[in-house]
DNA sequence: GTAGGGTTAG
């Protein structure tokens, strides 16, 4: 294949160079705008109420004065919000304005959706000392999803000032950043080290760090762990709280647990919502449980609660996992009927579980009406048919589809992308995989753990184990653990191609992972070892996992080692095997010895492991003894014959003991 | 004059 050299070069950088979302900018320095020194640097004397305030201005000032500083500032914000360009707008008009005045027009921007004006203001206000507490959190949420978290982080590691960083609104915001990008780990690792710094969490904190929860495996055992720390620190579960909490269950498969939650509820004297109405029917949803799906909605009908879109779609997912495809379809008309399925979602549900249940036929028909229907179009649906498609082997039609969304529409999320790639591996169509894989970069969509499975299985299947493994290192890097599996056979793989280097690279990442590894994969990766020569890579292994190792795997290190090994690590090796349990053999100990006396510039070490021998319960036998003497003359005579004795005595109480036995 | 949290799809 031609192609994966000239796309990697011969260098082999991560697969994946993603370029940086944040720029630094260079604005002129602050004093030659701005002359009010406190409001222009966070980093002066400023106090937290100046910075969240402004500058104060003296007492004494005319009502009039301030009346016209206000119409100056009135003006000066529209001038900004309205300009076709900011930059100059901003070294116009932004001297005389106030962080709560640039907060006005930020939030502006945001209702607007001017994402890249929201960007270049809050980096103006931020070199130029114009924020305060509601700045942060308003450009993170108005950013929202569309922020990398790293660049939240750094925004964050920004702010010198202790009790602007420990404000919980802040505090808050960053962590809601990382749930929503799925970074929950880091977010609870944050959030201690917040909780360190002096924040004082919040029910909202709490309930920010719960719909991380949703996403993530044993995340409601997590939940139940702060549910805990909510209640010991005094604060109470509110609705939000409750809403999220009946989620989490539904996303961890505890419908029952869901149930009680919505009956706490009541009994707490609160009527639910339609935030809790729904997450509980999604909670129907897990095993399809319609009858208590209808009877659910009863009772929203007679509680007067609105049967929105969410609802009536979660609705549609239930009676869909329930396979009441005909109620399912008589819902999706309904759905169109009330302007409900302007979005993919209604179809994508009942595509996804037709295709599941064996009826393509039927998921393709689906499909069909709703590109007739001008439905807006995010690549879900696509997804779904196309993911569909390769399951069943119809990867010629699968190709097609990919084709055609990248004909139609030139929008790519991670999914859409994943599954394109998938279609093209299946057909081996490594231009195209190629093709993808270059618009990922482009696009800056990060490749996640899926991304870097399918290539690397893809890589392997096309023997290309070299570039599987550039793979699998780029994953590492970029946090993402690999599946056992997948490690296993690219190590099989990398030591049967002479790859000795790689297979234990491969075999390190996964024994420095979270995961606790399969133990037959210890002997696996020192077989490999052992055969590229990499002993003292071998000994390591070994060192650390003789317990899971075979006698004939360590027999054939030790061998290996005594005849290729480092001489000055030999005896380290004998004690170690011999630590594990295993009995040293004699012809071992001969290879040793014999290491030794061919270079007798290691006297000393041979030296040591005769002393060391009997205290073990070993000594040489007659052949090697023999060797030893002929050669005695290296080692002085008198010190080896001495040590020998002490051996003797040894073999001696080991007959007698072995006769006692007999 | 001010900020932060919840429901559905691959």
């Amino acid at each position: 294949m031609e192609v994966v050299p000239s796309v990697y070069g011969n260098r082999f950088p991560p697969i994946f160079c993603l370029t940086s979302t944040r720029t630094i900018k260079n604005y002129p320095p602050a004093i030659a705008i701005s002359p009010v020194a406190t409001a222009a640097n966070p980093t002066s004397t400023t106090t937290h109420s100046e910075i969240q305030n402004g500058p104060i201005y003296a007492t004494g000032r005319s009502g009039k004065s301030l009346s016209v500083s206000s119409t100056i500032r009135q003006s000066a914000m529209l001038d900004i919000q309205q300009s076709t360009d900011l930059t100059s707008a901003l070294s116009r008009s932004g001297e005389v304005l106030k962080a709560q005045d640039f907060n006005v027009i930020l939030r502006h921007f945001g209702k607007s959706n001017r994402w890249k004006d929201i960007s270049q203001l809050f980096d103006w206000m931020q070199h130029y000392g114009k924020t305060n507490i509601a700045s942060y959190s308003s450009y993170m949420k108005f950013m929202g999803r569309r922020l990398n978290p790293l660049t939240v982080l750094e925004i964050y590691n920004s702010i010198k000032d202790k009790s602007i960083r420990n404000s919980v609104s802040i505090c808050n915001s960053v962590l809601n950043c990382l749930v929503k990008s799925g970074k929950f780990d880091s977010s609870l690792k944050l959030f201690n080290q917040m909780k360190q710094d002096g924040l004082m969490p919040d029910i909202v904190t709490y309930s920010t760090l719960l719909v991380g929860c949703a996403k993530v495996k044993d995340g409601y055992t997590k939940a139940l762990e702060l549910v805990q720390e909510i209640k010991s620190s005094g604060l109470h579960l509110d609705s939000i709280t409750y809403g999220t909490l009946i989620s989490v269950c539904a996303s961890n498969n505890r419908c029952e647990e869901a149930e009680n939650y919505f009956e706490q509820i009541k009994s707490e004297g609160h009527a639910p919502n339609v935030f809790h109405y729904s997450s509980l029917l999604n909670a129907y949803a897990i095993d399809g449980n319609y009858r208590k799906a209808d009877e659910l909605i009863r009772e929203m009908k007679s509680a007067g609660v609105e049967l929105n879109k969410v609802i009536l779609t979660t609705l549609l997912k239930v009676y869909v996992k329930g396979g009441l495809f005909d109620r399912s379809r008589e819902l999706l008309v309904e759905l169109q009927r009330l302007g409900y399925a302007g979005d993919e979602m209604p179809y994508c549900l009942l595509m996804d579980g037709l295709a599941k249940s064996g009826k393509l036929k039927e998921a393709r028909l689906v499909f069909d009406e709703m590109k007739q229907n001008e439905v807006r179009n995010d690549g879900y649906s696509y997804s779904i048919m196309i993911s569909a498609l390769c399951r069943s082997g119809f990867l010629e039609d699968a190709k097609q589809l990919a084709c055609e969304f990248e004909a139609k529409y030139d929008k790519y999320d991670v999914v859409i992308l994943n599954t394109m790639l998938c279609a093209y591996c299946r057909t081996g169509e490594m231009e195209n995989v190629m093709k993808m894989m270059k618009k990922m970069d482009e696009s800056a969509i990060s490749p996640d753990w899926n991304t870097f499975h399918i290539l690397i299985k893809y890589f392997s299947k096309e023997k290309l184990y070299l570039l599987a493994f550039r793979t699998m290192e780029d994953m590492h890097r970029k946090g993402h653990e690999p599946e056992e599996d997948l490690c296993s056979s690219l190590i099989y793989y990398l030591g049967k191609t002479g790859a000795h280097t790689e297979a234990f690279s491969v075999y390190n990442m996964l024994r420095y992972s979270k995961k606790t590894t399969c133990k037959a994969l210890h002997e696996k990766i020192l077989h490999i070892l052992v055969a590229g020569g990499l002993l003292k890579d071998a000994y390591v292994v070994v060192k650390d996992n003789a317990k899971f190792l075979s006698r004939a795997a360590l027999r054939k290190f030790s061998t290996s080692f005594m005849k290729r090994g480092n001489m000055n690590l030999i005896n380290d090796v004998l004690k170690s095997i011999h630590g594990s349990g295993y009995k040293i053999d004699q012809e071992i100990f001969h290879m040793a010895i014999s290491r030794y006396i061919q270079q007798p510039d290691k006297n000393a070490l041979l030296l040591h492991l005769l002393q060391w021998m009997p205290g073990q319960g070993y000594a040489v036998d007659s052949s090697t003894r023999s060797l030893i003497l002929k050669h005695s003359h290296l080692f002085g005579r008198e010190l080896i014959m001495e040590l020998l004795s002490k051996q003797y005595m040894v073999l001696k109480t080991n007959k007698s003991r072995e006769g006692k036995t007999k």
